[in-house]
DNA sequence: CTGATCCATAACCCAATGGTTATGCTTTGT
DNA sequence: ACAAAGCATAACCATTGGGTTATGGATCAG
C-alpha cells in the first residue's frame, strides 16, 4: 500500500541525508565513524540517518567486530528515474495533443 | 545558498503534493478546483501545497478572472534527473576499481 | 446592486521530524 | 580483567509541516 517512491522521496528530501548518500556514493563503504566525521551532526545523529535511509534500501550494513559498515545501494533509485520519466513522458504526449497545443500558444 | 535540489526534493516528499503534479502531468493545464475535485483534501490544503510546487519550480500559474489555472513544469525536474545519473554514476565509477570489487565479494 | 463562486490567506492544532545528551551493549586492546 | 572505542537506542526538546475551519477579496451571474 505504501509506494515506495514514498520512503525514497522521503530519505532524499532531508539534505543531512542526502549528504550522507552522496559521502557514501563518492567513497563507498564507509564506517559510521568516518561518515560522522564528514557530517556535520553528532554521531546518533547519523546512526538515525542511516537507518532511514537503510529503511528505504538506499543503503546496507555490514557489521564487522564492534564497526559497522554502510555501502550505498543505488540501484534503489531506480523507481525515482521510473517516476521522473512517467512525468516527462505525460508531459511529451501533451505535445502531440494539438488542441492543448492551440490552448496553450495563446498564453 | 539554498540548493535547488533540497526544494525539490521536499516538494515531491509529500504524497498529496506528489499527486497534484501527477494530475497535472497527466491532465495538463487544471484550475485549483478541478484538482481539489481529484484531491482528497480540503481547497485551501490544494492552494497550499500548489504554492509549494510554484515556489519550487514545477508548477506555473495563470489567472483568468476569478479562477487560477494550474500547468506542469516538468523541465523543474531536471536537476533530479542530474543527481540521480551524477550518484549513478560514482557507483559505476566503483566497478572500476578493482581493489573495492574484491573487498566487496568476499561480502 | 446583490448574492454566489473561486481562490488565497489567516489562525490554529496535532503529529512527525531532526537535533541533542545520556546510556548501554559489544568488541578491542592492554 | 578492565578501560576505552564504536555504534545503536532511549529520552527528550524545539521546529516543521500538513491538515482543518474561518474569512476576505475578486469576479461573475442575476
Amino acid at each position: 500500500m505504501t509506494d515506495p517512491r514514498d520512503a525514497l522521496f522521503k530519505s532524499l528530501s532531508d539534505p543531512t541525508r542526502r549528504a550522507l548518500f552522496e559521502q557514501l556514493c563518492r567513497g563507498g563503504e564507509q564506517t559510521v565513524g568516518e561518515l560522522t566525521a564528514h557530517a556535520k551532526v553528532s554521531q546518533p545523529a547519523v546512526s538515525k540517518h542511516l537507518g532511514v535511509l537503510k529503511q528505504a534500501g538506499l543503503v546496507r550494513d555490514r557489521r564487522e567486530g564492534r564497526e559497522t559498515h554502510y555501502r550505498p545501494q543505488p540501484d534503489a533509485l531506480s523507481p525515482l528515474l521510473d517516476w521522473t520519466s512517467e512525468m516527462a513522458a505525460f508531459w511529451e504526449r501533451r505535445f502531440d495533443d494539438l488542441e492543448d497545443l492551440l490552448k496553450r500558444m495563446d498564453q
